[in-house]
This record gives C-alpha cells, sequence and structure tokens, in this order.
DNA sequence: CGGCCCTTTGATTTGAGTCAATCGTGGTGG
DNA sequence: CCACCACGATTGACTCAAATCAAAGGGCCG
C-alpha cells in the first residue's frame, strides 16, 4: 500500500505515543483554540469537540495518515509543521504542500467519502488532536457557519494547490528552483542576509524533492546559477547574491 | 489579461442572450432542476433563486469567465459542455477538466474571495444561469445542508483535479490516453458501443490538450494504438476494440 | 475545382532523467 | 595525528520521451 521506506519503521521506538495531558490552560499550543476555522463554534459544540479529541505528538517522518487510507478522521494541528505528499508510481514522493499549526488536515478525504489523497508527514516534532469521521461531519452539518468557514478555507487550498502543481507542469526546472529559493528565502522572515538559509533543506536530496527533480539537476542548476553570479554557493548554505536576476528566472 | 484570442470577438452577434423561458416544466434542461446540489435548497429558496438567477447561451470557444478575473457570479450549467483550463506561459491551454449539465462553475473562486482560476469555455452551444457572488454567499451562508453538498462536492473535484493534474506530471502520454479514453467511455453512460462517443473532443487539439501533450504526439500515440488493434480509428469516432489491453495500459 | 482546416507523418531538437565515476569532507578508530 | 571510510555532492556521458518544426495528406464545403 505505500513504499516501505515511508512505512513506520519497527525498531524504531516512538517516544510520547500517547501525550501526557498538560497543564490544562497555560499551554494554549497544546489544546485546540478557537482562531481560524474553529471560530465557529458554539461554546456546546467546542466542548463537545474538545471532549471528543485525542491529542498525540508525532515523529517526525511518521505520518499522521497516509496516501490511499480510509478517511477515518480529520486532525487539528496544534505545533509543527507536515508535509503533504503523493506518491508517484516509482515510490517518489512528489510534495503537494506544507501545513502548520492551526490548519486542519484531511478533513478533503472525510468530506468526500474517499480515501485520503495525500500522505501528511511531519517534518519536526508535531501534535496533532484527531477529530473522528462522524464527530466532524456531524460538526459541519449542524453548524452552517463552520461550514462555510471550511469551505472558504478549501477553497483557497484547492486553488493554492492547483497553482504549485501547474508549475511543476509546466515550468523549467530553473525556474521552479529559482522559485523556490525565492519563496522559501522571503518565508524565513528576516530573509537569506545571514549566511546560511535555516529554512532550506540541508540535504540536496530534500531541496531537489520540493523543486520536483532530481539531485543530479539540481547540482547543475544549482552552478549554473552560481556561474552568472546569482547564487553563493560556498560551503554549507545557498546565499542569493543577485535577487533581481532570480526574480527575473522565477518570472 | 487575457490572450487576445480568447477575448470575446465583438462583432460576433450573441444569439438568445436573455433566454425565452419556456414551457416551465416540459424541457427540463432549459431550467434550472433541483437534482443534485440544488436539491438542499428550500422551496423558498428555490424560488428566490430562480428569480436572482439570468440564463444566457454561450458560443462554443466564448468562455463564461476567464481565468485571472474578479469573480463575480457562480454559473449554474444547464446544457452543454464546458472545459475549464488554464493559461500557460506561453499562453497554451492546459485542461483541468470538463463540466456537463447540472454541475456548477465558478463557485470555488467565489468561495475563495480570489479571481477565477480557470477560464471556463464551452465545446458546444451552451445554456448556463448566472448566479451573482452575493446571491450565492447568501445562499450558503443560510442553508447550512446546501454548504454541506457543495463541501463534499468540492472535496471530490479538489482531489480528482489532483489526481488529473499528478497523472500529468508523472505518467507517460500513453498511459494518460488510455485512462482518458477510458474515462471518457465509461462516463458516457452506456459505454461507448455506439461508434462515435459524443463525450470525447471531436478535436484532435482537445483531447491533446485535456491528455496534456500535443496533436501531434497524440495522433502517433492514438495510430500506435490502433496497430495494435487496441483502438479503431476509422474516420469519424474512436472506438475502443479492446478494452482490457487498454486498462492494463492506463495501470 | 480550389481552398481551408484538421490530421498525419517525418525529421530534428531538447530538457531532464539515469547510470556511473569521481571528488570532498567530516567522522572514526588505530 | 593520520589513514581510511562512508556519504553526500558533483561532474560526465548517455538515453529517452515528448515538443517542435516542417511538410505532406485528407475531407468537406462553397
Amino acid at each position: 500500500m505505500w513504499p516501505a521506506a515511508a512505512r513506520p519503521a519497527p525498531g524504531v521506538p516512538l517516544q510520547g505515543v500517547a501525550m501526557p495531558s498538560r497543564s490544562p490552560s497555560h499551554d494554549p499550543l497544546d489544546l485546540p483554540d478557537r482562531s481560524g476555522l474553529l471560530g465557529a463554534l458554539s461554546d456546546r459544540e467546542f466542548a463537545t469537540l474538545k471532549s471528543a479529541l485525542l491529542a498525540r505528538s508525532y515523529e517526525p517522518e511518521r505520518p499522521l495518515y497516509y496516501e490511499g487510507t480510509p478517511s477515518l478522521a480529520a486532525y487539528l494541528l496544534q505545533r509543527g509543521t507536515v508535509k503533504l505528499w503523493r506518491m508517484g508510481h516509482a515510490g517518489d514522493q512528489h510534495v503537494i504542500g506544507l501545513r502548520g499549526p492551526g490548519d486542519l488536515l484531511g478533513y478533503r478525504a472525510v468530506m468526500a467519502g474517499s480515501p485520503y489523497g495525500v500522505t501528511a508527514e511531519p517534518l519536526e516534532p508535531t501534535i496533532a488532536s484527531t477529530i473522528p469521521r462522524e464527530t466532524f461531519l456531524a460538526l459541519v452539518r449542524e453548524n452552517g457557519q463552520f461550514a462555510f468557514r471550511l469551505l472558504e478555507s478549501m477553497a483557497r487550498q484547492s486553488l493554492d494547490t492547483e497553482d504549485r502543481l501547474m508549475s511543476r507542469i509546466q515550468d523549467s526546472v530553473l525556474r521552479r528552483t529559482a522559485t523556490i529559493l525565492l519563496h522559501l528565502g522571503s518565508q524565513s522572515g528576516r530573509a537569506s542576509r545571514p549566511p546560511p538559509n535555516p529554512c532550506l533543506p540541508r540535504k540536496r536530496e530534500d531541496l531537489a524533492r520540493l523543486i520536483g527533480t532530481t539531485p543530479e539537476t539540481l547540482s547543475r542548476t544549482l552552478h549554473a546559477l552560481a556561474s552568472q553570479g546569482i547564487l553563493d554557493l560556498s560551503n554549507k548554505g545557498i546565499r542569493v547574491v543577485d535577487l533581481d536576476s532570480l526574480r527575473r528566472l522565477a518570472g
């Protein structure tokens, strides 16, 4: 069903599979809050939901759920970053998007009544609450405002995903590389002036997969950019030298 | 904003811009019915909606709306087939999907509050009702069941689109061709035994864009399949001869 | 009959993947 | 302290699917 590499390695112990309960109110990150999507819930609904939730922690690379498996629940991400990817025929990963704290995961499959369309894999230690399928559906059915917000959210994400996939279909590796470099560079807050950008995957392979290419091709692309003085690849770290040229390449 | 070729040609008169009202019950195709998504509406809502609707006919190749323009309305498709496509950097079309009678168009952009993500272009003479943005949003806000059905529908379409785009990223033209042939063949109800399949775009170029390739490559692929006795390309119409082989190729 | 499209066929190009060899670097143990 | 190893990064050579460019073929309709 899923590639061996992605399956939980039997030998590796799971740390903190069941989240120990924390102090109930002083660490908001560990409890769902009502900002964002959940803001539409009434007090009663929120209370009901909380009682049905099962908060867990997840280790990096141990997915919350797997593409192709029955969608038994939605997940409310409370802490950490999760990468959503689809498996290629050769078992390779195609990253569809990233999600962060406050995001709701897996609800699309739940609403469609289909298996999960992606695998949701934490990039770092992550905490998420499980919302069982029926609980979630009841919530949507009974709360029009919640449904409305969900619609807005799903519509935006759908457009966003479509953009990302279209880019992979029609843009050259060079252009996609430039785009990612720009995107990842800016997203790290105060830009990439401090030489090593913490947001860029350290390994070439990870960056390559994010762009949707191979390490070899990425290497060539990066060095081509470096030889034009657009990047600086001095050991450990990619630094953008000529931001304007990079923007031009990204279109 | 959009390519000149796709913009409405100013000189061509629109036939039947305002749909004349027909006998109220004997031609259901020309009036919105309450099957499908609209089934969730109450009598009152349905009446209100009908009074707000503006039914129009559209000529082939004259889009209902254009990618990148403000999403002013959703459209209820009543007759005809509409192709949804995104523009490539070179102005080329990338077909995202097809929609038929009963489908709701453009609601994703309306819900997201963004410009349309695609261009909706009729493949044949088409009739559709315009649902102004605010009317639509009010409907969704006030009718939880409608919102719920919309969520289900959007979730399914989103997964479907993602599948289609992923397939374009990682499958060969041969495989994609086989898949489309299968898909379009079965979707036309009582299969493709009557020689010409009405659902297949009659022009090679449209089919090619749907598969995500060029007419030249599609022609080669089709004839390769024909020479293996899998297809019959006798003039006017593609007929599937060896369904099993086609399934095998589609994976 | 003669255009006009659309389709097909042929020849060539090309971007990127694959396979394979080499290079660097940092960690390890002798 | 240094040789050596392991692993990732780089470079090179080759392959390949599909796009592109270019040139015929058909049909169909006025």
